[in-house]
DNA sequence: GTTCAATTGGTATCGCTGATATCGGCGGAA
DNA sequence: TTCCGCCGATATCAGCGATACCAATTGAAC
């Protein structure tokens, strides 16, 4: 390996912080034909030869940008990480923090729901956490979690919260897609964030169910294999049991 | 392709049923053999190849045991799931139904711990669900959240409570998993736990007796004041639950 | 005991993938 | 003008999943 002449020859990328725009011009471009890929054909499709006939380079040009093609997944992790960011808004001094917890968890399933392919080739392997776009996000939950701690709210260490945020996002973000796409409760996702929150702040939970709800369900396990009513009597009352289960 | 021959002939394994043995143990050899590649030198090393190598048999006989490599790797899953619930021992009739929530959720959260590469690819992924192995787990998860709506005891619906469940336990180990291996709290599983707990289940049981009649007469207490249903069905319903709670 | 159909072991091969070598040409500093 | 380093382009390599093909073997039916 040839030390940096220091007469910066001949190339005026040698240095990436003037770099001339050119290169990263064509860089993005291939990221956004891996991410087009990606959504579009899922991850198998996207093999080095596709991503550079999409985007109009040539198959080495990958490498030469990239290193190698796990450096590519990696920057395109990081751009749709980025993007996304950047294009909502953190609010930097909320008044309520707890408030502002549920925004930035519902924002992180969000996207994940928003970009399937792209979350599970971020957060499915646990290897991957050593990804700049992942410690970027994690510097936005880590101020989250500090402005909770300073305010009192937190009910456990800064550290354990945010892996407890981290891990209930993941697990809803994965869980829910593995679901039919016909039988996804959106109940699912609140009753995870408010697990989350609940877990982690020292809020009261808001609702103390007391309703006919619960002996709704408990008679509805019940149901089968008892004998006072007819078939077309528990058909019937199996629905009207659905109802009230489901009213909370 | 020739319609199967009504005399059977030559061959006993043209019928799987009657499968001699031999197959079935090959066919457990390369399922070890894959598992093992699979939990010391990771995913990647799992190739046909390196495992007809490792199991002492050709490439092609992977093919003809198993279609492709998916159904290699489904057979490796229900393989490792299923020997794993057999180690471990499934109270028919626990004493304490909370209690035995959190024993199963410890469970299958261990499992993910004690075999990090085999979880990985049976959750990591959303699209494997279907699989065979998934499904005997889901059944059994099952049978506890009906045992804990029987008693009255949860809090949600039952479908939710299962997506709950799983969605945690999923995130726990996929989380612990993700971090350093000096940096994970044990704390982390715990507060997961008691979270997924808190969000399923409520503290009292809705219904003190079990069986449809104690649901029945915990609903009729509870029946008055709720809106769900008209007043023409809830006037039948009563009379159901008049009958159900006679009916011990 | 012979026959025969289906499976199995074994080798070779196909198309594709990630990755690299190599070379000519272009462009900007010296 | 000279020259060094990047870029486009083609060819190529080893390895992968998957399949074709053939000989050897097996085991039930006759």
């Amino acid at each position: 390996m040839p030390s940096r002449s220091p007469g910066r020859s001949g190339n005026p990328a040698a240095d990436p912080d003037i770099a001339p725009p050119v290169r990263e011009q064509t860089r993005q471009r291939v990221i956004e034909a891996t991410v087009d890929l990606l959504e579009r054909e899922g991850r198998d499709a996207v093999t080095t030869r596709a991503v550079a006939d999409a985007a109009g380079v040539q198959p080495p040009a990958i490498y030469r940008l990239f290193g190698d093609k796990d450096g590519l997944l990696e920057a395109v992790a990081e751009h749709g990480f980025a993007t996304y960011l950047a294009s909502k808004r953190v609010d930097p001094d909320p008044k309520d923090l707890v408030e502002d917890l549920r925004a930035g968890w519902d924002l992180s399933v969000e996207f994940g729901l928003d970009h399937p392919a792209l979350y599970t080739l971020m957060y499915s392997e646990p290897t991957r956490s050593a990804s700049p776009a992942f410690q970027a996000g994690m510097q936005i939950l880590r101020g989250r979690v500090r402005r909770l701690a300073a305010g009192g709210w937190l009910r456990v260490d800064e550290d354990l919260a945010i892996a407890i945020i981290h891990a209930t996002a993941r697990g809803a973000v994965l869980t829910w897609l593995s679901l039919p796409e016909d039988g996804r409760p959106a109940a699912l996702l609140t009753a995870l964030r408010e697990a989350m929150v609940a877990a982690v702040t020292r809020q009261e939970p808001a609702v103390l169910d007391s309703g006919p709800a619960g002996a709704a369900r408990a008679l509805r396990a019940a149901l089968p294999g008892q004998t006072a009513l007819s078939g077309a009597e528990r058909h019937l009352l199996r629905e009207w049991l659905d109802r009230l289960a489901a009213d909370d």
